[in-house]
Parts: C-alpha cells; sequence; structure tokens
DNA sequence: GCTTGATCTAAAGTTAACTTTAGAAATTAC
DNA sequence: GTAATTTCTAAAGTTAACTTTAGATCAAGC
C-alpha cells in the first residue's frame, strides 16, 4: 500500500467497506475527486475517508446521491473541512430528517383512521388528499421516505 | 364503459388515478388478478378498487411491491375482504411504520451527536454500529467495519 | 525480471417500478 | 358500418446506485 502518496483505492475499500466499484462510483457522480500518481492510479487522503463517511450516513437516512453531492458541494475546496463545515451541511439533512419523520407519522395515524373506519375508498379517505401527494413524476425508481424496507 | 361486466383498465386508471400502465405492471407482479371479456380485455371488480387504493397506500409508506404483494397474499381469494380483512394485514405494515419511525429517530440524534463531536470517523462513531445495520441488501462481499482507523 | 495481484477504462448487466413504443385486434361513437 | 378510441402483448427504455466483465496496464513480491 502506497502511504507517502496517499491510499490506493482498494486501501480506501477496506477501511470504509465500501466496494471498490462503488467507490469509482461515487467519483463519477462527483462526491470525491481523488488525485492521481505517474501511473494513472487514483491515490486518495485523509479527507476523503471522511467524505465517504458522511456519505454512508447520510444514504443510511435516505438521501440519494445526487442530493448528496449538491450538499456536499458546500464543503471547502482547497482547506480539509473542520468540524463546523460537517456541522453546518448535516444542518440541511436534520431538517430533512425531522420532516420525513413526521409525513411518516401523519401516515400512520391516517392509516389507521383509514382502515379502522373501513373506507379505503378515493373519495373521502384523508391518505388520498391530493394536497398530501408531493412529487410523483417520472420514471424510475421511487425514493420515499424512511429506510429502506426489507421483508 | 362496460358496467356490467366490470370496469375496463381506463376506468379503473381514470378512479385510482393510476395510469393503465402501471395497472397491467401490477398484474404481473401479482397485486391484482382481473378477469378477461370475451375479446381478451380486462375486467376489474369493485374489491379491485380497493386492493388498488391499499396498494397506492403501501407505497406512501415506503412499502416495496413485492413486500405490499406478500402481505396482500393474505386477503381471502373467494370472497369480497372485509374491513377486518384489511385491518388485518394493515396491522403489519403499522408495526414496520413505528420501527421505522424510531430507526429515523435513532439516526437523527446520533447526527447530531456524531456532527457535533467531530468524530466521523469509523472506530468510534455510533453510526457505525454494525448492530444498527440492518438491511444491507444487494450482491458482493460487504465488510463490517470495526477496524480502527484514525481518530 | 518475471509473475502475481491491483487498478485502469468503458460498456453492459441488475433491481425496482414503471413508461414508451409498435403493431394488431377489440370496442365505442356517430 | 366506418372512423376513432381503447386495449392487447411484448419488448425496450428510464433512473438510481451499483456490480460485473473484458482487455489492458501498473505495481509489488521474490
Amino acid at each position: 500500500m502506497a502511504s507517502k502518496g496517499g491510499l490506493a483505492i482498494g486501501d480506501l475499500a477496506a477501511r470504509t467497506g465500501l466496494a471498490v466499484s462503488a467507490i469509482r462510483h461515487y467519483e463519477t457522480v462527483g462526491l470525491i475527486a481523488p488525485l492521481r500518481n505517474a501511473g494513472g492510479h487514483r491515490r486518495y487522503g485523509r479527507a476523503d475517508i471522511r467524505r465517504l463517511s458522511f456519505v454512508m450516513i447520510a444514504q443510511r437516512l435516505g438521501f440519494p446521491l445526487a442530493r448528496i453531492a449538491e450538499v456536499m458541494a458546500g464543503l471547502p475546496e482547497g482547506r480539509p473541512p473542520t468540524r463546523e463545515d460537517w456541522a453546518g451541511i448535516s444542518g440541511a439533512f436534520r431538517r430533512d430528517i425531522d420532516a420525513r419523520i413526521a409525513a411518516l407519522a401523519s401516515l400512520r395515524d391516517k392509516l389507521d383512521g383509514c382502515i379502522g373506519c373501513g373506507c379505503l375508498s378515493l373519495d373521502r379517505c384523508a391518505l388520498y388528499n391530493p394536497a398530501d401527494r408531493a412529487g410523483q413524476r417520472g420514471s424510475g425508481p421511487r425514493y420515499l421516505m424512511g429506510d429502506a424496507v426489507d421483508g
């Protein structure tokens, strides 16, 4: 492992638990920008471990990579990010999480009400309130609130 | 619109707000099983509106179609489901939702703590606690993180 | 110095949940 | 009884987040 010139992608993978292919993918979507050595191999620095850590946390919280990249664009370019930098960008996530929790709780309560009364009909059910139905457009997978559900 | 022999797929789409293509897709994944008329066109009954309603609600709650199909397999085959039938299967979702809310709240608190203290490091951060990491799906070897890395 | 082993790039495959397209047949409207 | 509309099937396209594959090059161990 090259330690003076930075970590090789395999080393970074071992440290973060991510797959090498995943790290390369994060680069293509703009989450990290490693240097290259003479032979064209990627070399990562200490700050990159932290960046990936943050990506992993944000993902667990249910944020798509595009959103994470957006938020991480707020980190400084030249210098390594400080604790304050991280705290700043995580604030944006906090607000999102709080909103998602509230939405989930509200839906749960409505589910109870609707199923309980047996309405389950489009004209009256609170769950169908059009005002509630946020952006439901486009194709591809829908990212709904909360963590991934597994059976 | 054919009303005596059941609803046509377009009528059902109009009533539920779903796209015709989506309804057909739900059939291929086993969520509904309409009859066919002499010409081979799908005919839906009143119970199908309710089934789709439930699917839409469950989806908004973040459940994948496969899971919804699993749960809906608990509905009766021969007779139309009663309110009790629906209440029974929605109970499974309720428990899931409550768990997800709790998980989100816990993650939010840990995010506050971790970012606040600036640790964001694999060895100590509560967010990396392997015990917390529930559904890690997908293929490929996922390492469990635990190796001390950097302070 | 040679043989592994790691990395490189680019492209294609995967899963979920659909949509879009294409050509044909059934239904409805007038 | 046409013309217009709807529906049919099957296949391919879309998005997100990756993984897999293939062929080539770089780096490391002995």
